[in-house]
DNA sequence: ATTTGACCTGTGCCTTAGACACAGGTGTAA
DNA sequence: TTACACCTGTGTCTAAGGCACAGGTCAAAT
């Protein structure tokens, strides 16, 4: 297999296969001949293993350093728990700020409501940003 | 004000300044003698008005188009609103990809409750992820 | 046999929003 | 005068590829 026919057949762009390629994550065979990259069935396996770590949203150092392990014989899942367990945690905070973030946005539409666009003045760009009283406190 | 200065004045780090000077979102007086940076009254203003922005999430860039807007005298407020909803949207989507990246998570973690852990086999590296049957279909 | 067009190769730059490091100039207080 | 803290510009780094370019290669059509 050749590039892009790995990248079709497991559903991905040519440029991830040679990015994963170029960082060592997977290692074909190069033809003396032509310099062209050969990829084999358990190349494959690899790669779909890696996208499936990626569908979990593990960082491809991540994934490096699980394949490490495996490579060694060693069994990679008390590694693999560990980052889901951690990714879990850090889902949870992008929960909570993304929450936080659609709360801003939406009392921001709210309260701009009934408000008009103004024209800059010499203090201030936007009124709606900034407030038209003194009071935009933003203390975290 | 020097550049530290203003940086602590409003709360964020001196190299966040310098940022922004460099890509001309302020524009400090620089001294003819020393070519120290002295930022006056109006730039705090308009920093101030670039970190409320950025609290909303809004991307440098966008920031610069509204500052290009007001800097002609325009009101920018239109173009805040659309940035908003814009945002919004999409705050919406991650919103629900994160939900989806959790479940998933939570049942990767499920699933792995009571399974061992295994060495990498010839045509495995990690059970967990790959699953132990021949089923592990992930299309979109 | 040659040309065309689709594929391949490596290389290198681009993206965000700053963080960090470095080498050298400057200001001030002891 | 000498520390020392601050300033300056410059350059590199981040994640995960995307995109472009110049040139080599292959199969089919001419």
């Amino acid at each position: 297999m050749r590039v892009t026919e790995l990248a079709n057949a497991l559903n991905t762009t040519p440029d991830t296969v040679r990015y994963y390629t170029k960082i060592g994550l997977i290692t074909p065979i190069k033809s003396p001949i032509n310099g062209y990259k050969t990829y084999g069935e358990k190349v494959q396996q690899r790669l779909k293993f890696i996208l499936s770590a990626r569908q979990l949203d593990f960082s491809v150092e991540e994934i490096k350093n699980i394949l490490i392990e495996s490579d060694k014989g060693h069994t990679a899942c008390p590694l693999v728990r560990e980052i889901v367990e951690r990714h879990l945690a850090e889902t949870e905070k992008q929960f909570q700020a993304t929450l936080l973030l659609r709360e801003k946005l939406r009392n921001a539409i709210d309260d701009w409501q009934n408000k008009p666009n103004k024209a800059p003045t010499g203090h201030m760009i936007c009124h709606l940003i900034e407030g038209d009283e003194c009071e935009g406190d933003n203390n975290e």
